[in-house]
DNA sequence: CCATATAAGACCTTTTTGATCCTATATTGC
DNA sequence: GCAATATAGGATCAAAAAGGTCTTATATGG
């Protein structure tokens, strides 16, 4: 189906929360999640890997919890959802070049790259800062 | 995840193919299916749904088969996506106005209606016609 | 009537998604 | 050092979606 999966929505959620408090407070995983309406295990998974790929920065211990790992006007829609959900492919045809074998004269393929190209696109120009509003 | 699935690229090959049939040429199912190399079962069961939505007609019995149901400039992507995989919505949030509660506040919300109506737009700009280059 | 070919629905397997639980580890404050 | 706090990470489980097969109708042409 052609839709992004609810991880995708929680890290969006919770990233736009970040980005709307205060720069470099370090955010509770409970505060977030009960801002974004999602229920902590979920949000923890989700933000964990957001942490090993450097989305956010996390602390441990008293005072712990996940702040923006860059500057909110650095850190695109785009990269939120792939981070989750794994490049935007909208078609097995376009996961590499002589996957599909059809690859050579299947008319269908190049306009699935356009729409994927132009999807991508918008999303990257979409920063956290300019959806936090700040 | 954010694709379409075997089902919808199925459908689109064999519309392509058929579409690049000689006019009211009734195809067999069977001749399609090796033309677009899935499983003549599998086709069967798409083709009877794009049948019951007056995409293609069937005729049952010796000499039966797929033909278009319009002609092939008057069928676009878009129409042959959504008849297979349903409405493309991007994101719970989209299905219509009220289900998602955070509606009136959420500022992402907007930012999948504009990605998810040019994608709608884009794939409805090309025709069978268009794809099976005649 | 018989061979052909789609229609329709039941059924099954695999994969993905969504969610929970438990244990480990790091940090802070006392 | 010790206790409380808070994320890390893995195991596990259930529900849903996707992919595919099979069997039984039903319509058509000869």
């Amino acid at each position: 189906m052609l839709h992004i999966t609810r991880r995708g929505d929680y890290a969006i959620r919770g990233m736009v929360y970040l980005a709307g408090q205060p720069a470099d407070k370090v955010t509770l995983l409970g505060d977030m999640a009960a801002a974004v309406e999602a229920s902590p295990a979920i949000l923890a998974k989700i933000f964990q890997h957001l942490s090993k790929v450097g989305l956010v920065s996390s602390y441990r211990g008293t005072g712990g919890g996940f702040v923006l790992g860059r500057p909110a006007e650095a850190i695109t829609l785009l990269e939120i959802v792939e981070a989750v959900e794994g490049p935007i492919i909208l078609n097995r045809c376009l996961i590499a070049k002589g996957t599909c074998g059809r690859d050579s004269f299947c008319p269908v393929h190049p306009v699935w790259g356009r729409v994927q190209e132009k999807m991508r696109s918008m999303l990257g120009e979409y920063t956290l800062k300019d959806l936090a509003g700040k």
